[in-house]
DNA sequence: GAGTATAGTGTTATAATATAACAAATTTTT
DNA sequence: AAAAATTTGTTATATTATAACACTATACTC
């Protein structure tokens, strides 16, 4: 147990649970009608946590959906690191852990020479299950 | 002047028109109210156009943003294949253009081999104006 | 060129996503 | 324990995006 999870606030932890249970990306106000019964109200009590949850490195937003995925690099502390695949049939999103290209996102520099702070990549793609089923499909 | 700039329509033409009058990237709803004059009255015309446009690889969504933005690549056919770089603190976005950059996400693969059909990256720090800036406030 | 398929338009209403603002309670620091 | 910082709870509202439907324009094909 780390530090980190060990100073969440109570609606963090209940917002960042909900999270883990879920192999897909869930959005705000699914997360916010699944913890209605553990007295989480509003929305902005669900953001506020994913906020935080997020700065910590947590969990992260997978932009093109707007959806909020647990982060599933063990001792993940870099925030705003993020690369994701995700499948355009059924929107399942995998985290990808690739040092190689982890260290070109890393060493890359534009044409000023800035050194950026974080950055985030969504690959767009069909996953082998969704492909397998679109070749079920035209066999006959 | 290619096939497809030709084949837009009225609201498509409009549209783009002021994307491409801005630097930055523009909201939809800016873009509504900057082009009511024009006979444009409602979300969807915009959001239809905005779509088109996507689809055509003549503009660019940034998703971290909520914005739209002209594509800066000459002859572009290529949607969906998009690397920006994102000021912090202006907000200002640059389209890069960087032929190694490409050729590693072009080439990647997951573990499963899958193929991508497109990518999205967006790198987040502080340009070079606004650093000069902040060294300038800090200066006294 | 008549018929039909395809894409685009205009419109109203509404859904989905996100934040502002403020008072109260809790936790952490000094 | 007082002060500071964070979190909570709440109401209201802002922002972003799409559904649905009737209609028009353009392109395609026989």
């Amino acid at each position: 147990m780390d530090k980190k999870s060990k100073s969440l606030s109570k609606n963090q932890k209940i917002v960042l649970d909900f999270i883990q249970k879920n192999k897909k990306p869930v959005k705000a106000y699914s997360i916010l009608s699944n913890v209605q019964k553990k007295g989480i109200n509003a929305p902005p009590q669900v953001y506020r946590a994913l906020d935080k949850l997020i700065e910590i490195g947590k969990i992260h937003r997978v932009e093109s959906q707007n959806s909020f995925v647990a982060c599933k690099i063990s001792n993940c502390d870099t925030p705003h690191k993020t690369v994701f695949s995700i499948c355009n049939s059924c929107e399942i999103v995998s985290e990808i852990n690739d040092p190689k290209l982890f260290k070109n996102l890393k060493d890359f520099r534009d044409k000023d020479g800035t050194v950026f702070d974080g950055y985030n990549l969504e690959f767009f793609g069909t996953c082998k299950s969704c492909k397998n089923k679109q070749i079920e499909n035209t066999k006959h």
